[in-house]
DNA sequence: GGAAATAAAATTATCTATAATTTTTGAAAC
DNA sequence: GTTTCAAAAATTATAGATAATTTTATTTCC
C-alpha cells in the first residue's frame, strides 16, 4: 500500500523536464546536455536519452542527430494550430463523455472553476483548469484522445506562462459555468459549441507586450 | 547529395518495428525483447531502448517497467476512437490545406485514387490511399497536426491490414473523387464533409468474419 | 581589428558490463 | 494430474567506458 511503484527513471525525468519546459523555466531553444541532467538527477545518461525520446513525441523538445536535444521553440502559429486542434478534440470527447457525467463530476468540475476564479496566479489558475477539462472529458473513456488532449493541454500551458509571467488577475470564468449549465441541461451540443469556442480562442485576440502588464485576458486563457 | 543523413539507429529501428506492427508482422500482444532486437540489428539494446519510446509515443507498443515491451492490442473501440479522431482531424486540415492546393496537387490527388483502385492488394492500396490523404492535406502546413494524423494513420492501417489479410478485391473509392471534385470548385465545406464520413466510417459496418473472406468493405477502407 | 584555420574541450551516440527483476523450468508435495 | 515452491535462465534497467562528432577557444594570417 504504501510502497510506491516508482516507475523508470526515465519516465521521472521526463515528466521533471515537461513540467520544466511547460512552466517556462527552460526557456525555448535551450540546450538539453544529457550528462549534465543525468548527474543532476544522480543517473547515467541512458535513462536521459530515453525521456529525451518521450518529450521529442510530445513536442516539447526537437531533436537533431549529433547535435543534440533542444527544448522547442514556438510562435503565435504553433499556438494557434494547438488551439484549434484541442478544440476539435475536445468537442469530439465530450460528445462522447456526455452520457458518462454524472452530478458529481459536474459538482467537482464547479468546483475546479471557483477554485481558478479564486486562482492568486497563473499556475494555480492552470491547474484549475486543467483539471476542469480533465474531469468534464474522462469520462469518454477513449484513452488515445485523451492522451493527445493532455499533451496538446501541456503546449497551451506553455503560451498561457510565457505570456502570464507575472501580473495575474482574477476573473471569473464565464464559459465554464455556461458549458456546465448546458452539461446539466442534457444540451451536449450547447455545451460542446461552447467549449468549442472557448478553446479556439486561445491565441486569437490582441497579444500582451512583452514589457508591459497583459491587459487582454480572454484571447490567452482556455 | 547522395551523401544519406543516415539519422540515429534508434529512428531506424522505430520506423522498422513500427512498420512490422503496422503490416501485422508483429501480433498484437507479441513481446518485443530488447536484446533479440539489438542483434538483429547489429547493435546494443541503448538505441533499441530509445527506439521503444517513440512506438509506445505513437500507440503501437506498451512498455511496463521491468516487465518489457509488448505489441499493442486494440479492439473495435480502439478502431473507431482512431478513426474519429483522424475524421475531425483531416477536417481540420483540409480546411486550412483548401486555399493552398494547386491543380497539380490535385491532379497528382486523383492518380493516387487510379493507383488505389488499380491496386493488387491491400498494402498497395494502403500506400495510394496515404498519399492521397497526405497530398490533399499537407499544405496545411500544420506541422503538428500532420504528425498526428500520420499516427493515427498508421493505427488505422493496422486494422485494415489484420482485417484483409488475404482476398484484397479491387474497388472504385468515390468518396476520393467527390472530395476532388468538390476541391476543385473551391467547395471546401463539402469537400470536408465527405472527407469526414469517409474516414469516420472505418470499423462501423459490419466486419468481416476471421475464416471467410471479407464481403463489406466500405467499412474498412478510408 | 576581423576572418580563417587549427587545436582543445565538450558533447553525442553507442557499446560492454553489471545489478535487479521477472519469467521459465523442473522437481517435490498433494 | 495438478498445484506449489525453488532454482536456473532470461530479461530489463542502469552504470561506466569509448569512439566519433560538434562546439568552443585560440592562434595565425590578412
Amino acid at each position: 500500500m504504501s510502497k510506491e511503484p516508482e516507475d523508470t527513471i526515465a519516465s521521472r525525468i521526463s515528466r521533471v523536464l515537461a513540467d520544466r519546459i511547460v512552466r517556462g523555466e527552460l526557456a525555448p531553444g535551450a540546450r538539453l546536455r544529457q550528462d549534465h541532467i543525468a548527474e543532476e538527477f544522480q543517473t547515467s545518461h541512458v535513462p536521459v536519452r530515453e525521456a529525451f525520446r518521450r518529450l521529442e513525441a510530445q513536442g516539447l523538445a526537437i531533436s537533431e542527430p549529433r547535435r543534440g536535444v533542444r527544448v522547442a521553440s514556438f510562435d503565435l502559429a504553433e499556438v494557434r494550430e494547438v488551439a484549434e486542434m484541442r478544440a476539435v478534440l475536445e468537442v469530439l470527447a465530450i460528445r462522447h463523455a456526455a452520457r458518462h457525467l454524472t452530478p458529481a463530476i459536474l459538482d467537482a468540475a464547479e468546483e475546479a472553476t471557483r477554485e481558478g476564479d479564486a486562482a492568486a496566479d497563473v499556475h494555480a489558475w492552470e491547474e484549475a483548469n486543467r483539471r476542469f477539462h480533465r474531469l468534464i472529458l474522462t469520462p469518454c473513456g477513449m484513452k488515445r484522445l485523451l492522451a493527445s488532449i493532455d499533451d496538446l493541454h501541456a503546449a497551451s500551458a506553455r503560451f498561457l506562462f510565457s505570456a502570464w509571467q507575472s501580473g495575474w488577475e482574477k476573473r471569473t470564468d464565464h464559459d465554464h459555468r455556461a458549458i456546465l449549465a448546458a452539461l446539466r441541461q442534457g444540451r451536449t451540443d450547447e455545451a460542446a459549441a461552447i467549449l468549442q469556442k472557448h478553446v479556439q480562442w486561445i491565441g486569437r485576440g490582441p497579444q500582451p507586450a512583452k514589457t508591459g502588464i497583459p491587459r487582454e485576458t480572454f484571447a490567452i486563457v482556455g
